[in-house]
RNA sequence: GGGCCAGUAGCUCAGUUGGUUAGAGCAGGGGACUCAUAAUCCCUUUGUCGCGGGUUCGAGUCCUGCCUGGCCUACCA
């Protein structure tokens, strides 16, 4: 077999988060066709990094009072922590805030200038004034122009679903501050695309560098049909540059305009690569400039149209070689629903990993993905019996039923007749491997899994457990237990992009490192087996429990915090007091006319002597209906300015005899206490005694 | 609003260029075995293939309308 050079990417991890079981699905995905390339004896590497410029790790840093780098460092220090627990095995780990990404930003960015595709235009922007910073539209919120709605965001409208520009919203807050932006002109550049639309055209809808109903959505989409009445349709220009201040690098021949985030992004893929290349004293052409070297992306179906448009336009300007193919998955869901950080199914890789084991997760993904862009459901239930089942149950089970009646003798020296099993598996070897290929890691699996039921029974029938008891069959019994062993060997290796961790047992079990695809067509013979350990173990339902109901937790930490913190909408009103306070059980309006609230008027308050919060209100009702109540206002009311006001109270409430006297009511007041007490009163015109319903 | 994709047994999915009574795994039911992590093996129930039209000798597979769901809709990371 011709070794094939590859390089291979997954999108970069975005440095102001952490990884969770959604992200994991690209890396998952990406790490099981490198492991399997690389099984294959390919030479093929993984360069990935994080990304880490942008508005969004600019105003992070901001509120966390500290700079940009320390909070990438951190970020990539938690990344890499998290892969290494699901066992990803990249290449190189970069970071797009780097000298070699600026230095080759710099470069593409020259030829795209000499290409001629660079172009000026002034862009109205809202611009946060008291925090210096123009605003993308995920910052602004305001009333929608079409509907008017209150409270859409700076792009479109989530009633009407209107699209605009922040700047057409009508009364326009900034969610950073909370203040009214300004509208500011500035100067943009922008990459003229339409001059490349004849070869994106070419190079989306020909050649197999992407799935089928990518390039049909980009022909549809952005592109158009030459071919159609409509024809092809013009690409927008593309505005890639930021005014200052902007977390990213300073476009050198435009002083003041920073490359936005998507623009050195996915050239971060290259200087990843450079990076390598200067440890392991290659060349960085040989890899990006070389028709024999393959380019693979795996990204999801979000980013889609930065990677097989924006991004091979760049390449082909700067004359670097183009994606051989652009690998495009779908989203996670968890348990049928879309994930969400509010009800704590996006679950972090770290909460995981400290309840569960990274194989399963590897394997269920493994055995769900496709080649195309479907959104993966994880379910809990389906997850834990499909590993215990599939894995456990069948595959290790080969091992955990034989390896200990071989465990004195090894295995025997010439494979014995097993009426053709292991034939019969090494020949669906190809098929296999040809579904990993094509991402159809889910066929692949169930091809694996098929060859396992074929196992089972023949241990079955040989009924090794019966030769044990007779001393005159041991040949017969490590005969058995050989075959058992090297039907497991061979699943394992097929598995082994999936499950590095098992072949790596298995390797030690069978003292036979697994080391090659290849591995998989002769059967291992002669060799010692080394006293059987657990190699996997069972899901425990109490286990995934415990990772929900932490991951719950942690998301009701961080949404209370995050509503402490920021202005949640154009009044900034906070959610914090629904946090202190959270509603109490539903009542019924039978429950609510129990308690009769009249309005009443403060007709004398004063201090009580030796009372340290209370206030002793006297409160009419009307007519002769006076009440005393004794109130717990006083850190926050001057008896004297309440007197003459109207307030709401609860009339009917059973009086209580306190240290200073009857209290025969209670005044209504929001607020935690102390100095933060709000009374209630009406709006003017009602008169004392009226009841409030 | 416009567009892309999907809709097959309770669940997750296979169904090659349209071709015989639509399949697998899991779950459910029955039995066997006891080497194995209550693991394994054998047998077994289940479908108006989203709905309605059309093309065809023949459609889950092609065309069309509708319904439902997911996603995209460019200065959003």
């Amino acid at each position: 077999m011709n070794q094939r050079k590859i390089l291979v990417t997954a999108a970069l991890p975005y440095a102001n988060g952490a990884v969770h079981l959604g992200h994991l699905v690209e890396y998952i995905q990406t790490d099981i066709w490198v492991r399997f390339q690389k099984l294959r004896g390919h030479n093929c590497k993984f360069m990935w990094a994080d990304d880490t410029h942008g508005t969004a790790i600019m105003i992070r840093a901001r509120k966390e009072g500290r700079s940009e780098t320390e909070v990438i460092a951190e970020a990539n220090a938690e990344h890499q922590r998290d892969f290494q627990g699901f066992q990803i095995a990249y290449d190189n780990y970069g970071s797009t805030h780097s000298e070699e990404n600026q230095k080759l930003c710099g470069e593409v960015w020259q030829s795209i200038r000499d290409a001629g595709l660079v172009k000026e235009k002034d862009v109205d922007q809202l611009f946060d004034v008291e925090q210096g910073t123009f605003l993308a539209d995920r910052f602004v919120t305001g009333t929608c122009p079409e509907c008017h709605e209150p409270g859409q965001a700076g792009d479109n409208c989530s009633k009407c679903g209107a699209t605009y520009s922040p700047a057409e919203l009508i009364d326009p807050l900034s969610t950073l501050s909370g203040t009214k932006p300004e509208i500011r002109s500035a100067k943009h550049l922008f990459i003229e695309l339409e001059q490349l639309h004849g070869f994106l055209q070419d190079w989306t809808q020909s050649g197999d560098h992407l799935q089928p109903e990518v390039a049909n959505y980009l022909k549809g989409h952005f592109l158009g049909d030459p071919d159609s009445e409509e024809g092809a349709k013009p690409l927008r220009d593309w505005d890639i540059s930021r005014p200052a201040p902007y977390f990213g690098f300073e476009i050198p021949d435009s002083p003041g305009n920073f490359w936005y985030v998507w623009f050195d992004a996915p050239i971060g893929y290259i200087a990843s690569t450079q990076q390598w290349c200067e440890k392991n004293d290659q060349s960085l052409d040989d890899w990006w400039k070389n028709d024999v070297a393959e380019i693979h992306h795996f990204i999801g179906k979000d980013i889609t149209y930065f990677h097989t448009l924006f991004w091979p336009g760049m390449l082909k300007a700067a004359g670097y070689s183009l994606p051989t193919k652009v690998h495009i998955h779908g989203f996670l869901t968890v348990n049928g629903r879309k994930m969400s950080k509010r009800e704590g199914t996006a679950f972090k890789a770290s909460t995981y990993l400290k309840h569960l084991d990274p194989s399963a997760l590897r394997y269920y993904y493994a055995s769900k993905l496709g080649a195309r862009l479907d959104d993966l459901d994880l379910n809990f239930e389906e997850f834990t019996s499909k590993v215990n089942a599939d894995l456990v149950g069948k595959v290790v089970n080969l091992a955990s039923r034989s390896a200990k009646f071989v465990k004195n003798v090894g295995l025997s020296v010439t494979y014995p007749d097993d009426g053709g099993l292991f034939q019969q598996a090494a020949k669906a070897g190809d098929e296999i491997a040809a579904a990993y290929e094509n991402c159809e890691y889910n066929k692949a699996m169930r091809l694996i899994l098929e060859l396992a039921d074929r196992a089972n029974p023949f241990v079955e029938n040989a009924e090794p457990w019966n030769l044990k008891k007779d001393e005159s069959k041991a040949n017969e019994l490590q005969d058995v237990c050989t075959v058992a062993l090297n039907l497991f060997r061979q699943l394992v290796i097929y598995l082994s992009p999936v499950l590095p961790e098992l072949a790596e047992k298995t390797g030690v079990l069978l003292n036979d490192p697994i080391e090659s695809w290849d591995q998989s067509k002769s059967p291992l013979t002669g060799t010692d087996v080394s006293k059987f350990k657990h190699m996997m173990k069972r899901i425990e339902e109490k286990d995934v429990k415990a990772m929900e109901e932490e991951s719950k937790a942690e998301a009701d930490a961080t949404v209370a915090a995050e509503q402490a913190s920021a202005a949640s909408d154009q009044y900034g009103d906070s959610g914090q007091p629904m946090i202190d306070e959270p509603l109490t059980e539903e009542c019924t309006i039978d429950d609510f006319v129990k308690v009769d609230l009249r309005v009443a008027r403060v007709v004398n308050a004063e201090h009580v002597e030796g009372a340290r919060k209370l206030l002793k209100l006297t409160l009419s009702l009307g007519g002769e209906h006076r009440r005393q109540v004794f109130a717990g206002i006083k850190a926050a009311y001057e008896p004297e300015k309440l007197i003459g006001r109207q307030v709401v109270m609860v009339a009917n409430l059973k009086p209580r005899q306190m240290k200073f006297g009857l209290s025969e009511g209670m005044v209504c007041a929001s607020g935690p206490g102390g100095e933060e007490v709000f009374l209630l009163s009406p709006d003017e015109g009602a008169k004392p005694g009226q009841r409030v319903h």
